[in-house]
DNA sequence: CGACTTTGACCGGCGC
DNA sequence: GCGCCGGTCAAAGTCG
């Protein structure tokens, strides 16, 4: 595991290299592309004020960082190695595991923005990691096979560890610990509650309730090192589509309203998004089939402070530009832009969009319809999107 | 009434 | 073998 250097860790546009990863990362992997746009979308009128978040980056100096977790290491070792998080893009995050599909969630897990100035490097596990390399790219290679992970010997399962940051706590009924779980377009169940040894903070089981026979297991807690980070470890696979009606989002209604205000409210002003509608707009459902073992994930720092990135893969035949190739670009516009011109969904609109679809097309249906959920009222293709900081 | 959360009990893996 | 610990079960309660 190399050090990331200078060049990367001083750049603004740090975060949004990993916003880039994780996206670039679903792309190749994925129908259930999140290419929205977490940032403002491009306005080109009024793309040089700064939104609160970005002003807030800015007040605070704070480089951000990149981790990536494997499957391999539980979320201690991913906190140890990084010493805390501050602020992550929680869509992206999850993002970056529910685009992919379940044979390439083995290793690459979760793309994490982080400010936190300690947080220099990358937790990779057993992987092979490279960031921040002479040439400024980051690349991001598929780690070899667990090793020491203790659950992993105890059950073979894969683990899929993501961190978010955790909406305020709630005194009421709401997740763990009367936490607001962020939402993601699963349904999950709670089946049970852990206090942890050597945390403060509970951990909740959540099963997938959108299936019977649905294996797929989610772990929540709070982050021991931050506890204003969620920590949720993924195991299994769910064994069935994506669930696309609204009702999904019925375990997550049964939160206090005003704990749902305080989640959306705080997404607003972490990415100006609101997640939970947001969210709708990502489908893992895909015929895809391709190995993860090849992956490979490049991202490339520009002279211009722009940032593109290329998600290749062998086989991977997500996202394919011109019918081939098995590759997409990504170009990041310079940071600063925010401005109006895009337009929020509701998650009424999103399921709209979705029902829209051909559910046979392919996964870069879904890239385009993500694109076109997200870019309304940009101009953008389906293959080149501009991505602004917030 | 169905779906959900809560919570104590139970079970199995692991280390000593 | 024993105890610790994490994960799951299931009954009871809650909510819309």
């Amino acid at each position: 595991m190399d050090a990331m250097p200078t060049e990367i860790k001083d750049k603004d546009a740090q975060g949004d290299l990993a916003d880039v990863v994780a996206r670039a990362s679903n792309a190749t992997a994925a129908p259930a592309s999140t290419t929205h746009r977490r940032h403002q979308p491009l306005a080109s009128a009024a793309a040089h004020h700064r939104s609160p978040a970005d002003q807030y980056l800015a007040a605070t100096d704070q480089q951000q960082q990149i981790m990536v977790s494997t499957g391999i290491d539980d979320a201690a070792a991913m906190f140890e190695a990084a010493a805390s998080t501050v602020v992550v893009d929680p869509y992206l995050s999850a993002a970056a595991v529910y685009g992919l599909q379940p044979h390439q969630h083995q290793q690459l897990m979760a793309v994490q923005i982080s400010h936190q100035q300690s947080a220099q490097y990358v937790c990779c596990g057993a992987g092979d990691l490279v960031m921040g390399a002479d040439d400024g790219a980051m690349r991001i290679s598929p780690p070899a096979a667990p090793q020491h992970n203790q659950m992993i010997k105890r059950k073979s399962d894969v683990r899929k560890v993501v961190c978010i940051p955790a909406p305020p706590a709630t005194s009421s009924r709401g997740g763990a610990g009367g936490e607001v779980i962020p939402s993601d377009l699963w349904a999950w169940r709670k089946y049970g509650q852990k206090p942890i040894k050597g945390s403060p903070y509970p951990r909740g089981y959540y099963r997938c309730s959108s299936s019977k026979g649905c294996m797929a297991r989610k772990q929540v807690e709070r982050s021991r090192s931050d506890p204003n980070m969620l920590v949720i470890t993924y195991t299994a696979e769910h064994n069935h589509p994506w669930p696309m009606h609204r009702n999904v989002l019925a375990g997550y209604a049964r939160a206090p309203p005003h704990a749902v205000v305080a989640a959306r409210n705080f997404t607003k002003q972490q990415q100006g998004k609101i997640i939970d509608d947001n969210f709708a707009a990502i489908s893992p459902s895909s015929s895809s089939s391709n190995s993860y073992n090849n992956f490979h994930l490049e991202a490339e720092l520009q002279a211009n402070n722009t940032m593109a990135v290329a998600a290749e893969g062998d086989g991977i035949g997500v996202g394919e530009e011109g019918g081939g190739g098995g590759e997409v670009m990504y170009e990041l516009a310079p940071c600063g832009s925010g401005g109006s011109g895009g337009q929020l969904l509701q998650a009424d609109e999103v399921f709209a969009e979705l029902e829209e679809l051909e559910p046979a097309d392919s996964s870069m249906m879904m890239i385009s319809s993500a694109a076109n959920v997200y870019s309304r009222g940009v101009s953008s293709s389906s293959s080149n999107y501009e991505w602004h900081k917030f």
